[in-house]
DNA sequence: GCATGATAATAAGGCAGACATACTAATTAG
DNA sequence: CTAATTAGTATGTCTGCCTTATTATCATGC
């Protein structure tokens, strides 16, 4: 037969690994018995890397459209996790920050990650594993430093 | 200490790139204005794979649920890329398998995905990118047989 | 034969993540 | 002072995937 698309290829792939290691993330998440979606750990998680941030800005580095960020903070505020204060030189705009009771759950967190990597890399050899992250890491900087998201193809609408 | 988690561990890693991946394939599939989605693909890719099939089987083989692949199968059909046809040996099942139009979509599917990959391997060199395949082949392989997210099922492909 | 339980597909409904559009309010440019 | 721009959000849609029934159908045990 003529197999003209390979579900091997690359895209198939990063798609099904991220699937299975969402699912591996946020069973290990639930276990834990935390109230946060790995989504929002995301966001945690580079909160805890910006600091105090606007959050168009977090949203830019989070790689998501400031609506999307709105939802989870909507929910990370109302779990006492974030706070939103106005900023004293735009009236406009709001500064995301971490509450004390973030700190913990990032901790929390954390730890269910390294539980969720172990279950992930067994299997693999360390070199192996070791690789894979780096390359990945190069990857993603390629990616979403010079907004690889619209290639060539201009926005044709 | 604040920074307890790392927004560059594996799992956000990987998420990551899947979610820009994702979103450079289906801005390829879209500018090729194929009407069916990066996952209708993937079910496509998968049935190319196994030929005429029992929707069961495909959706163990897929890694989703029975009724999640109904939904795709429901969209395909609409488009005449897939039929289902009831099994002379058991008249609960069918067999789905695809049409002649979906020979034309998958080589188109397939090209689509060739860019896209061009598209994320840019600015990777070709050594690093082979040995991220190979490797991510190998992680897929580990985690789609030990079923390390399904309670039961076991499954081989 | 017929009750019983398992199995194949589906209906119905839910949930999370992500997006676009349109709106309000505030800022900044002219 | 007006006009354009920007920050955040309400609303609604879409995709992907799940769970829990429901309806046939099969496959047994008796």
């Amino acid at each position: 037969m003529r197999n003209k698309i390979d579900p091997d290829s690359i895209g198939f792939l990063i798609n099904d690994i991220a699937r299975i290691t969402r699912s591996v993330f946020e069973r290990e998440i639930e276990a834990a018995d935390l109230s946060v979606t790995a989504a929002e750990a995301r966001v945690l998680a580079h909160m805890a890397r910006c600091g105090a941030i606007r959050q168009h800005l977090l949203a830019e580095s989070l790689g998501m459209t400031p609506m999307s960020l709105t939802g989870f903070l909507d929910k990370l505020e109302a779990a006492d996790l974030v706070r939103r204060d106005a900023d004293p030189d735009d009236r406009r705009a709001k500064i995301v920050t971490m509450t004390a009771r973030a700190g913990d759950i990032l901790a929390q967190i954390a730890q269910a990650g390294e539980r969720a990597e172990q279950t992930i890399s067994q299997g693999l050899c360390p070199d192996d594993w070791q690789t894979f992250r780096s390359i990945a890491l190069q990857l993603r900087g390629n990616l979403s430093g010079p907004r690889a998201l619209s290639p060539k193809t201009e926005d044709a609408l």
